[in-house]
Parts: C-alpha cells; sequence; structure tokens
DNA sequence: ATTACTGCAAAGGCTTTGCACGGGT
DNA sequence: ACCCGTGCAAAGCCTTTGCAGTAAT
C-alpha cells in the first residue's frame, strides 16, 4: 500500500495523518524484517522524527485497526508489525529474530493441499467451529545441516 | 506418561520427585484444556499441597527440559503447559481460553498432505532450512455462523 | 474552540531471578 | 553435612493506561 493511500484511509476514519504516524508507517513499509515496536522507533528516530514509545505502540494498534498492518505475536519476545495485511506464510528465524515472507506462489501450494473436508472432520468431530488456519515455518539461514 | 515413570526420569537426571514436582506434574496430566502456571497453582493449592508462584514456574521449566512437558506460548496471554510431548496438533478456543488436542488421526491427515518437496523448493529458494512447521487451529464452539 | 494526538511516567500482566531458609538424601 | 528445592519479594520485559500538555482542524 502507499503511505498516499494511507493518507485517505485515515481520512475515511477521521483520524488524524500526523507527522509521527507517516514517520511510523513509512518505515514500517520500507522495513522488509517485521521490525518490534522498539526496533520501529529506533528508525523512526534515526529519522529525525521523535516519537516516544507510548506512541509507537498506540500507532501501532491504530494501523492495525484500520487495517493498514498486522501484528505478529513472537513466543517469548516483543511482537513484532507487519505492513503486508494479506494472508501471506511467515517464516521465522528464530537466530537471527527475524521474520521473513514466504514467496506466495510456494505458501499458495502449501495451503492449497490442506483439504477442506479434513477441517470439516474436524469440525463435527470435535464440536467446534475451525475460524483460521495458523501456518508458520521455523528455520534457520544456511543448509540443511 | 506415569507419574511412576516420571519419578524414573527425574532419578536418571540426578533431580529430586520432591512433593510439590509430584502434585504439579499429577495436576497437569489430570488437567485437559491445557492449564497456565497459575491455573495449575491453583489446582495443586486446592489438592492441599502448598506451592508458591515461583517454584511452579521453575517446576514446568524443569518438567520441559526433562522432555515430560511442553510450552504453548499463547499470544496476548499467560503460556499453557502440555504434559502431552508427542508432536499433536492444538485448536485454540480463543472465546473459552482453553486449547484442546485434536484427534491423531485428522492431525496426521492435515500433516500428510504437506508435501516435503514444497518445503524444498521454500528452502532453496530463500537459502535458508526449515526445522519445524507450526500449526494450528483457531476456533470457537459450536456450529459454523 | 474543539477535538485529537503526544509524551512522560506509572502501572499492568506474565515470568524470571536473588537470596535466605528449610527439607531431602 | 551436604546440596537441592522452596518461598518471598524484587526485578525484568513488553505493553497499556492516565493525565497533562500540545497540535491539528
Amino acid at each position: 500500500m502507499q503511505p498516499v493511500e494511507a493518507k485517505r484511509i485515515f481520512k475515511e476514519h477521521g483520524v488524524r495523518y500526523t507527522g509521527r504516524r507517516k514517520a511510523v508507517y513509512k518505515c514500517l513499509i520500507e522495513t522488509r524484517t517485521h521490525p518490534t515496536a522498539e526496533e520501529l522507533q529506533s528508525l523512526v528516530l534515526e529519522g529525525g522524527c521523535h516519537v516516544s514509545t507510548a506512541t509507537v505502540y498506540n500507532t501501532l494498534a491504530l494501523f492495525c485497526r484500520l487495517g493498514l498492518a498486522r501484528r505478529l505475536p513472537i513466543p517469548g519476545g516483543a511482537d513484532r508489525y507487519d505492513a503486508d495485511t494479506t494472508d501471506h506464510l511467515h517464516l521465522r528465524l528464530d537466530d537471527l529474530g527475524e521474520i521473513h515472507d514466504v514467496p506466495d506462489d510456494l505458501a499458495e501450494a502449501l495451503f492449497s493441499v490442506m483439504d477442506s473436508k479434513i477441517l470439516d472432520q474436524i469440525e463435527s468431530r470435535m464440536g467446534i467451529s475451525v475460524d483460521r488456519v495458523g501456518l508458520h515455518l521455523i528455520g534457520h539461514r544456511g543448509s540443511h545441516e
């Protein structure tokens, strides 16, 4: 999503498109490794725009509400944020503390094989409804050891 | 795993099989919904065995190290613990704050369709190694709305 | 002028840690 | 007697919140 479109979305929600929000959003879309709130704050500060920790968190929460970002819970660490809100597969490199996107065609290939008949069976046998299937990969840089 | 076998594992690791550890382990295997540390402490206390919060956490960490339990990270909430350390699929019921196991045959059916060729492709295209595939379901009680 | 945004600091939830005491072997 | 296990309280990390000041419309 382009920043100019973000501006429109803000307007539509009766929310102000302020300097810090602009700066936070810019850093978020420019950073490929899905930064934490703290990393994002550092980036914004380095860019010459002062912003407080609270504002970074509040701003990111706002982005998520507006559909401009997605929050990625990280077990045992700070959550990360992603400006790409489309459904896509994440690969966690735990040793580096990074999260990367898996190319869509490969992600699609993984998801497409998950037969909905199996999910239907799970629903009927367990007496529940499945809302979402969470899938993510955990790996590390380098070849198979 | 039977408590009697747990005792053996403790011995093997040169760790004492004390009253609290016994009580914590007993409550853990008896509780089907994968309790949090706090819930587990309450259960142990109700059972008439006094135990502190710190000990519950330390004990659970010990169990995980010994392979007697698994820690389940819960986004935005307290982590949960599972005495079943075999690979199996979890279903999170977020509205109830519960986690249930998916019957093995169904979980197996879901996993088996994930072609390893796709994972190989991801590895070569991204220049990484995939260590684990994380999969879990999020749902709610009741029929499809 | 009105309303929303921001910063600071405080508090919050969950978890770990330091240290002195007590209990197992 | 030794060492491990335990409790308590303090500190830790990440995040949210209250409130007073500031800026946008």
